[in-house]
RNA sequence: GGAGGGGUACCCGAGUGGCCAAAGGGGACAGGCUGUAAACCUGUUGGCGUCUGCCUUCGAAGGUUCGAAUCCUUCCCCCUCCA
């Protein structure tokens, strides 16, 4: 095991905010002393999961205390999740059922144990104890906080400012979830910083029952593609642990340099001395940031996929984007002569490469199709017999055989 | 229970009888530049093979009108205030 001091070294990084630092010492101190693994409790929501980037900031803080030695609880909030937590959307949402529920989890630990240890992961559900609360347990735990302080929850405050609508429910979520950590004796309790109000709820809640409170540790929120906002599905920026190498590989080369560094701290397994040296030579033009960002992105790739994948991920990349090449795995079509030819853009269409004829039109007219190399530029361009190379945009290639 | 505000394209939002397939912004897509970078510049952003045209779209259904996102009726939904 390793010294505490080196343990909050690596426990440390990337995150945002420890609360308290001194008491998540005492606790590596007391634990390394004891030979007691400490309790890490991490709450995941039970709907559908399909686990991206971002999920796995939390995720590899997860690991890192895995492999420092520690407990880890994988919590799927399947009683709290019938609530959702208020993110000021107001969508209620259906109770799952359990067969839903399990079956979520299932998909979790399919996509997490890419990530985590799955012999040192415990998996539980807070339906668990919550099931068998009575209703006056419920009401002694809503009393157990007050309504201003419940406000002082920057989300609540701001739309009680704003006149918006809060419901009871949405003011129990952060109690049930505090509940969770004093039902588990959570040592320590990782969250998102958007957790940050829940977390400290369960130091409050712990304090009122005469336990030592869990420590808070906030990771940041990883941005999406974008670069502004969270990565998440609905945005539509996100990068899915469960996609095909290519895009992984290539959705990562997209990203600026600026987030690259972010990403390398939150994702990569490379040593803290390793990324300061890499920072260090990316500000002093020592390293090309674009080698580093394919060094990044091989190794994601690689954690998903596998070497072989990510190495075939680099090349096709190379060939089609530095080399200006195309890909070896182009499907080829084959469609039926008509007798003035066929119509482009009804093959785009047809193909379900774009959307409509009229995308395919406009497309042609911008100049983002290519024909065997060249830019189409004739809207009313129609395919004879023979065999061609079609490029839709950046990324899109077809071979179309006309027979 | 009472009073008021509102539902417009992927999102925000302007439009209160024809000039409206509907301003503006965001996003997205395409082209240029590049490292597929980012930033920036330009263009596109209902559908339809026959395009100074037809069809669908401004919460829903009816109605008035030569003509409706816009006026009228009914209904549905959201929000605020008072109690």
């Amino acid at each position: 095991m390793l010294s505490p001091d080196k343990q909050f070294e690596i426990i440390k990084r990337g995150t945002v905010e420890i609360i308290l630092e001194d008491d998540l010492k005492r606790k590596l101190e007391y634990s390394y002393k004891e030979k007691k693994p400490l309790k890490v409790k991490v709450g995941f929501d039970p709907t559908a999961p399909d686990i991206h980037l971002g999920h796995t900031v939390l995720l590899e803080k997860m690991r890192q205390f895995q492999e420092l030695g520690h407990e880890v609880i994988f919590l799927i909030g399947d009683f709290t999740g019938m609530i959702g937590d208020p993110s000021g959307k107001t969508e209620t949402r259906k109770p799952l059922t359990r067969e839903e529920v399990l079956k979520n989890a299932e998909t979790y630990k399919e996509q997490v144990f890419k990530i985590l240890d799955p012999e040192k992961t415990v998996i539980t559900f807070n339906s668990q104890w919550f099931n068998s609360m009575s209703a006056l347990d419920m009401c002694r735990l809503a009393g157990s906080e007050t309504v201003a302080r419940m406000l002082e929850r920057e989300d609540f405050k701001k739309r009680f400012n704003e006149g918006r609508p809060i419901t009871i429910l949405e003011f129990l979520y952060p109690l049930l979830q505090a509940y969770d950590s004093v039902y588990l004796k959570a040592d320590i309790e990782l969250g998102g910083t958007d957790q940050k109000f829940n977390l400290l709820m369960g130091r409050q809640l712990m304090k009122q029952h005469g336990m030592q409170e869990q420590v808070v540790i906030m990771m940041p929120l990883l941005e999406g593609l974008d670069g502004v906002q969270k990565m998440s599905k609905s945005l539509g920026n996100y990068i899915g642990i469960n996609e095909p190498a290519n895009d992984i590989f290539g959705k990562i080369m997209s990203i600026n340099d600026e987030l690259m560094i972010k990403y390398y701290e939150l994702l990569s397994h490379i040593s803290l001395e390793q990324f300061n040296l890499l920072k260090e030579g990316i500000k002093n033009g020592s390293i090309n940031p674009r080698d580093a960002k394919e060094a990044l992105a091989m190794e994601i790739v690689e954690r998903y996929h596998g070497r072989q994948e990510a190495e075939r991920a680099r090349e096709n990349f190379e060939r089609i984007f530095r080399k200006r090449d195309i890909p070896d795995d182009i499907q080829t079509i084959e469609i039926e002569e008509e007798q003035e030819g066929v119509w482009l853009p009804k093959i785009l269409k047809e193909q379900g490469l774009v959307k409509s004829t009229s995308e395919a039109i406009r497309l042609i007219k911008q100049g983002g199709i290519k024909l065997n190399n060249e830019t189409v530029s004739d809207s009313d361009k129609k395919l004879t017999k023979g065999e061609y190379l079609l490029k839709i945009g950046k990324r899109k290639f077809l071979r179309v055989k006309i027979v």
